[in-house]
DNA sequence: CTTATCTTGAACTGATCGGTTCAAGATGCG
DNA sequence: CGCATCTTGAACCGATCAGTTCAAGATAAG
């Protein structure tokens, strides 16, 4: 087998992302990798480059994913919905089954002080990204300038902490009403 | 030099435990381990025993240390300044430059599908008690028994997103507004 | 001083790590 | 068929991992 690639650059992909965002990049050798995609050891250096290259590709990978779930639940409606949708996103991840609990990004931003400053920095950038697209959301408000920031950095602070309290294994019922009261809290603040 | 202990224990636990907690259990090896406690290699085993054991000592005087300090926050004065209080003890532990950003059991929690099942259930607990000290500063107020657990277990999740966000980069003040948002719906909640 | 107890450094084991190399084999194209 | 291209498995490298062992040395108690 060979001539043209055997195997489907976006599904190995998306199995290493898997694999990474289950037991973190220290935790992850290459031969798991191998194992997760089901790719020769040999194949992925000579597809991805190293391991740093290949864990980069998976964070942009999970950032454009999710990134566009999130915009679209942004996009329309009262910003309440929108917020509320928001933090849907990140909840029905949790529930899938399909996908580990926790957050690629949130568990990149943990492990920094010992990963390269390349992956450090584009998993900053993807937080950054997260802001600034609450930032618009609640721009359409009759909130003043500061007000939207703060609850753009609350929001995305607040959707974070889901992916560390469902790997402690609070409940999707637990985790829903961590989000409620920060959704009261923007209803509360546009109701005056 | 022998016959006695010739290094203090507790000391010894500081320095491991701000190494694990800095770089992680994976990226943290008993070198590393030997050379911020100043301890020899064997010491360490003969003294703790294994990597895992030393790691759940660490987590344990960390969970005694913080925790002493967030019962002295949540104990006395009205609610809302109780929880400002604590979320004060993050805060100052974050800007504390003699100690790592970010948050041991936080940590723990994100890294639990690799861990040891004693390490995360006992990261487990430690954030479950931290939900229960807030359920019982809360419940000395006139919110309704189910709001009480809400705000609980919100605030939990909102004092673990200031760990995972200060990992990112996000500065003090920022990190002051996510907390006040929370703190303002709970004086909300009292208020009528 | 003698003896028992403890600490220490260094050497060592077997396993695993990330990364490289290369011959063997499979494929597509002319 | 013949040739170029790509994949694959396995072997290999040096480094590092967790954990063990032990002789040498320092101390305290008798």
């Amino acid at each position: 087998m060979a001539g043209k690639k055997q195997f489907d650059v976006d599904a190995v992909l998306d199995a290493a992302m898997v694999q990474f965002w289950r037991a973190g990049y220290a935790d992850t050798s290459i031969d798991d990798l191998s194992k997760a995609t089901g790719l020769n050891r040999s194949s992925i250096y000579a597809t991805f480059g190293d391991k740093d290259a290949l864990y980069l590709r998976c964070l942009d990978r999970y950032a454009a994913r999710y990134g566009d779930r999130y915009d679209q639940a942004l996009a329309g409606g009262p910003a309440v919905d929108a917020v509320r949708a928001f933090f849907d996103v990140t909840l029905e991840r949790i529930a899938d089954p399909d996908v580990p609990d926790g957050c690629l990004i949130a568990q990149t931003a943990m492990t920094t002080p010992v990963l390269n400053a390349a992956i450090a920095a584009r998993a900053s950038e993807a937080l950054g990204r997260q802001r600034a697209r609450l930032r618009t959301a609640l721009s359409c408000t009759e909130l003043a300038a500061s007000d939207v920031e703060d609850f753009a950095v609350h929001f995305a602070a607040v959707n974070q902490s889901l992916a560390v309290m469902s790997r402690a294994g609070t409940s999707e019922a637990e985790l829903r009403t961590v989000t409620d009261i920060s959704v009261n809290a923007l209803a509360q603040a546009l109701r005056c």
